[in-house]
DNA sequence: CATTTTACTTAACGTTGCTTAACACCATCT
DNA sequence: AGATGGTGTTAAGCAACGTTAAGTAAAATG
């Protein structure tokens, strides 16, 4: 046969179901069966745009793949992005290595992409991992007020998870704790150590994160009668450094506070540097309480009363959305909320053991 | 104008956006195909008319210069590989960072990948990013005796740069500090405190960094006429928790160091933590020192005593070479040792305030 | 007029992208 | 069961292509 080859209508000719097989797509796109195996099989030495008309073809015949262990889908990459805001804070990278494992277990490699939270960065990253094609993103880093970057991926139909913040006005999947809960619990502790000058230093407001805890704090706080406002109600870098510069104005007052409950363990971490720098005890001098709940700042080495939050789980379950919307790609949108834990180390003033510590 | 173009209907020319060869233009152009090629990457050698001239036809047929004989184009995909152990140990995802960042200025994704020391995760990851085809790969996570990883990357002729550890028996540039040198700084300085039992808690011996770390402080500490051996010579995980278990046999025993000499800040704080768990006071009861540098080991919250390895310098430099080698491939290796230096902190036995602590 | 420079061609690669053909696999039919 | 044919996979082959060194002729230069 072979010969035959060229012409033959390809498509119009189907008056019943028949078998199609993959010589018959590959005659109908004009190419050799082979060339159909390679794209089916996603390996490369095919050009795109033949790629792209055998890939067409094969779905308006309704070609599959029927073999045995073929790889779930030709169109996918195997690539996927997770764009975060830097990879320094333990918080950051605790995700990134859940992600990453959890995407090489299921044959997925990582663009790993940072923004330091501004807009310009996010919106540039979005467009160059769009332009390569990734079959999905996850992002740890979205700020409440730029939606650049999302709509690029919106109009690209490339799925996305929200992990931790949200952009205001572009729904999606997310994963994140329930931050108003967490954040009052934390403030209730502090608030019941019977504190009442008290301080919020949290993380930049245009994380959606930061805000709600910050709500929470102030919300909880001024229900037990405590206001926190004006320049005890500060907003920082994410980073030590931020905690450090935050501690400085807090403590530099006339009226330093008693206790300051902080958005980030890292920030929370740059707080205490700078209180002991001082000279101050704490929690005898001031009480320093985080929200990241990391292992270093858990250990009895800094004792850190925090609020802990699964990352495994979250880092998990974002991947779990993304690989379930990679397959079926689909217009309604699912909120996880993962499971916090408060953990009462020494910093807000309870006594060593007051709580069981956990690993 | 224009020789009217040889005939040929560019674009309207049937269905398909026939494909337009250098060869198609050069002919409309009355030209050799040499010519299109050197007008097209923009080399000298062809007068400004016929340059124009030529741009002219080729932007009129829609040439696309369809990377054939393309020669092996360096710059082929603009991504670079990252393999590290994990992206949780702070003295890794400094380097991630710094690797991220220099690579987003220059244009470049990366591919991050942890290979958890496994030498099976290390060859597949080598392998994936090998078909991902790679521009380049910065390894920090060489195992000194498996080289399967290094050898798909040879085959495949991927430009490759060691990060602070290498494998043996396989050449390449290579990044790190004077591991020698700084281990016996360290030692000495553990050794002016007048401390004669001495341990030390390196990472695995199949990280060169380690062994090196290792054998220098046995060394120096034997030139002062203090042996480390036996139980007394350590080898563990490289985190926290592997310090923590070395702190458990080196606590336990019947004689307990008074002074312990860590690879890795991680294992030195996993160490101190121990310690603290068991009521031993740092530095009265024990001594405890590291070698990474990190930016929060060396905080008032810890005070360590270690190395300060230059980690935005040696990533940077890292990137460099990687830059450097994909422009134009070589043969020849460049070693480069960065210039490390000895923090002293509170937790050797030195007051607070010995030296200037810096940022 | 001798020599260098400029502007292009020729020809030899090394690729890419696809085809041909050999092969392994499975179901069905003797 | 063994033979048969249809099917998808894979190695080997090969033509087309863009690149570049080497070559050459004309123009510029001294």
């Amino acid at each position: 046969m072979v010969g035959a080859t060229a012409a033959v209508t390809p498509v119009q000719n189907s008056q019943r179901p028949a078998k199609i097989s993959a010589a018959a797509v590959a005659r109908a796109a004009g190419v050799s069966p082979a060339t159909v195996s390679y794209v089916m099989n996603g390996r490369q030495g095919v050009s795109a745009d033949t790629r792209r008309q055998i890939l067409k073809i094969a779905n308006e015949l309704g070609y599959r793949p029927s073999g045995h262990g073929r790889l779930p889908d030709p169109l996918l990459t195997r690539v996927v992005g997770f764009i975060l805001p830097n990879i320094t804070n333990p918080m950051h990278t605790g995700w990134a290595q859940h992600i990453i494992t959890a995407s090489a277990a299921e044959g997925f490699d990582v663009f790993v992409a940072t923004t330091f939270d501004d807009p310009e960065s996010l919106a540039q990253i979005a467009s160059t991992l769009a332009a390569r094609n990734v079959d999905g993103v996850i992002i740890a880093g979205a700020l409440r007020e730029d939606s650049r970057a999302l709509r690029t991926l919106r109009q690209r139909r490339i799925p996305y998870v929200y992990l931790s913040r949200r952009a205001d006005h572009v729904p999606g999947d997310f994963v994140g704790i329930d931050d108003d809960t967490a954040a009052s619990q934390l403030m209730q502790h502090i608030l019941d150590h019977g504190y009442t000058e008290i301080a919020t230093v949290i993380g930049p407001r245009f994380s959606t994160a930061s805000m709600a805890r910050e709500i929470a704090f102030v919300r909880t706080a001024a229900a037990a009668g405590a206001d926190i406002s004006g320049p005890r109600k500060i907003s920082t870098r994410l980073s030590a450094d931020g905690g450090l510069v935050a501690a400085q104005q807090l403590l530099d007052s006339s009226a330093p506070p008693r206790a300051i409950v902080c958005g980030s363990d890292e920030i929370a971490m740059g707080v205490m540097e700078h209180a002991l720098a001082r000279g101050l005890r704490i929690p005898e001098d001031v009480a320093v309480v985080g929200s990241d709940g990391l292992t270093h700042s858990r250990s009895r080495l800094i004792g850190m009363t925090t609020i802990v939050q699964p990352v495994k789980q979250m880092a998990d379950r974002a991947f779990e959305l993304l690989l379930d919307q990679i397959a079926s790609p689909r217009t309604t949108y699912t909120q996880t909320i993962c499971a916090h834990r408060l953990h009462i180390g020494t910093s807000c003033g309870c006594p060593a053991g007051a709580a069981p510590a956990s690993p």
